[in-house]
DNA sequence: GTAGAGTCTGACATGGACGTCAGAGGCACG
DNA sequence: CGTGCCTCTGACGTCCATGTCAGACTCTAC
């Protein structure tokens, strides 16, 4: 398929999916005129470099990491599992740290709530 | 206490505290020569306030909702409050997909183990 | 073959949370 | 009094994922 199909595909913008190539995290081929054509496994990977993009990893230790992700080998591991068992364990503290901050959050909404319940017992928003 | 005081105990850069007063997150009294001056109830503020930037939350986002924080009353739920509850949710869910990315993860940590288990059974890294 | 949509490369623009530097003044200590 | 550290404002620099625009080429359909 094309870019434009790809984009749709996967909801990123065409512009990502060149930058994301230009970075290293997905490849494609080309037609004689030089345009850009994908597989179908381009679709699951345009949808995991998101997500990783989305949980906070750069561009440059998607790239590091993914070498896992295609080839599981001695070679490839090496310095790519190293970087993504770090992901993995830094991914884990943010998400423990997020749900700290939930949790801050709902006693500033426990708060109000009970601040308007005592100012007007009928008057609980949602 | 004076901004490099409060910048040691909260971990924040100097920088980063005028920059949270321009954006209204934050703010002091001066000395009689202009210096910023801190309550001890500043070094919270700070801490909240890095707190909902490390969630991912914008400096506009965070200045709409502070009101909450401040004083629970009718006048200020009003708009902070929609934006309190709406940014709950939003953390929500970004935890959620933040579960799903580390369960990725982990599935290609786990394809790795057993590849190289695969290859050499007593190889295996940490 | 011509219109219209898609694609190419290259480059500049953007937004957000800072870093960093310049030039000036403030404060405590000897 | 000077010396060293802190603070002030204002401005420009940075990083990174994208938006956006220009100018040229390609592909599809009629």
């Amino acid at each position: 398929m094309r870019i434009g199909e790809l984009a749709r595909r996967t909801g990123a913008s065409v512009r990502s999916l060149r930058y994301y190539e230009e970075q290293a995290l997905l490849s494609s081929g080309r037609s004689s005129s030089g345009q850009r054509l994908y597989a179908e496994s381009a679709v699951d990977r345009v949808l995991l470099v998101r997500r990783l993009f989305t949980a906070g990893l750069s561009s440059r230790t998607i790239a590091e990491l993914l070498p896992c992700v295609d080839m599981p080998s001695r070679e490839t591991a090496d310095e790519a599992w190293k970087r993504l068992v770090e992901e993995r364990e830094r991914l884990d503290a943010h998400i423990a740290d997020l749900v700290r901050t939930r949790d801050s959050l709902d006693e500033v909404i426990q708060a109000n709530r009970e601040h308007l319940a005592a100012l007007a017992p009928a008057e609980q928003p949602a």
